[in-house]
DNA sequence: GCGGGCGAAGTGTGATCTTACTTGTGCTGG
DNA sequence: CCAGCACAAGTAAGATCACACTTCGCCCGC
């Protein structure tokens, strides 16, 4: 339950200030308000939902500020989780990593924003999984959940030709057991769709102000 | 509510390993069991508690491994959050700290662990509200949230001699806007936090054990 | 004396009900 | 025609209830 309304947050299935009331939550999950509103209180304290009171649960809007602050929590904490998978990742999950890493291009040929964030996150937390640091792991989950919809947004507005890939770079590092590598590339990755978000012309608003996604 | 049960934690009033009903503490709180259902459910998802099915609420013992990587997340979270409060911290909220930190020395002097990590808490996040950033904030909340049980029984177990006090040159270096200043001293007082419980003996555990507390 | 099984007590979990509050709307008076 | 107010609808939040499950203790049988 819990970790269903986190996925749809992280697969960016919910916009930045998208309200929502418990009760319309419940239905369409098939329960009564009452884990729901367990879940979005979990989510509201790590600050990937928030509470309006007698009104429902919303999205918060990203702020340029916000935006960068959880872009050097994700540098952090992932480049950590991929250095330390370089040495504790078995095979399969490589591989299976690789397989994803297909999805993604597939997703970005296609130009279907929905299934890139899906192949995405299943690319990224596949190898962090193997990290064995649930510190590390459950941090970048919050991140994730925290960018997903504004990512989201991002992705259904862009051309198919601005994505320059380091997967394959992350890949590679991994293979041959280089963590310095690995995190150089998940660096790289993680700045340029910052950059991304940059070149979109999001990052324009005033200092404090909540980012206009509606004008993309 | 959640702010009430998340201070028992932090200020360390609650030690590794202890169980406890959400019906008992719910009546300790004078409220019904809901409320502290949910203020649990969300320490729990950011590994401060955690659920043993049947039998109520847990504080999970901490493992060598799970300390070092909390570890490395203060220091990243709070020397970032100091170095930007160098800028933004407001005369009155540096002698509020110098206050605080007066309280710390007479804690120690005291040898009383529970006023201790109150004091230590007041210093520390005061000035980490002053750096404006809701996302380094909640983090370092949360890591000290984590962090909290274990410290208060090292605290209680040690003399008061151990000490090497970082604090004044955290003031100092805010006092005269020096974020790079700052940030050493608070990663040096970090570290010595983390330096404390070696020597203390409590590092010696097998990788992956939980930590022997009741050896103290 | 000892071991196994049965029952009672206690637990989290989810549903339901009550309450207080916000908000949007429609009516009324100017 | 417009502004302001009152009412109604919808909401979250807390308490209470019902349920399934675990666990511990006691008792009976061997």
């Amino acid at each position: 339950m819990h970790g269903l309304l986190r996925a749809r947050l992280i697969r960016g299935e919910m916009r930045p200030g998208a309200m929502v009331s418990l009760r319309t939550l419940a239905g369409e999950f098939g329960t009564s308000a009452m884990p729901v509103r367990e879940a979005a209180g979990r989510l509201v304290s790590e600050g990937a939902l928030e509470f309006v009171r007698n009104r429902g649960i919303r999205v918060p809007r990203m702020t340029r500020e916000r935006l960068l602050d959880l872009t050097a929590l994700r540098v952090f904490a992932e480049t950590e989780l991929v250095k330390r998978a370089a040495f504790l990742l078995p095979d399969e999950a490589l591989q299976a990593a690789r397989r994803a890493d297909a999805a993604v291009n597939a997703a970005i040929a296609a130009g279907d924003a929905g299934a890139y964030m899906r192949a995405n996150h299943a690319f990224h937390f596949g190898l962090y999984a193997a990290a064995a640091s649930p510190v590390f792991f459950r941090l970048a989950e919050s991140v994730w959940t925290q960018t997903g919809p504004v990512m989201s947004v991002v992705h259904a507005s862009l051309s198919r030709l601005d994505y320059s890939d380091h997967h394959p770079r992350i890949l590679e590092a991994l293979a041959r057991q280089d963590p310095a590598g690995a995190a150089e590339a998940t660096r790289a990755d993680i700045e340029s769709g910052l950059d991304l978000i940059a070149r979109a012309g999001f990052l324009t608003a005033p200092a404090g102000a909540a980012i206009d996604f509606a004008a993309a």
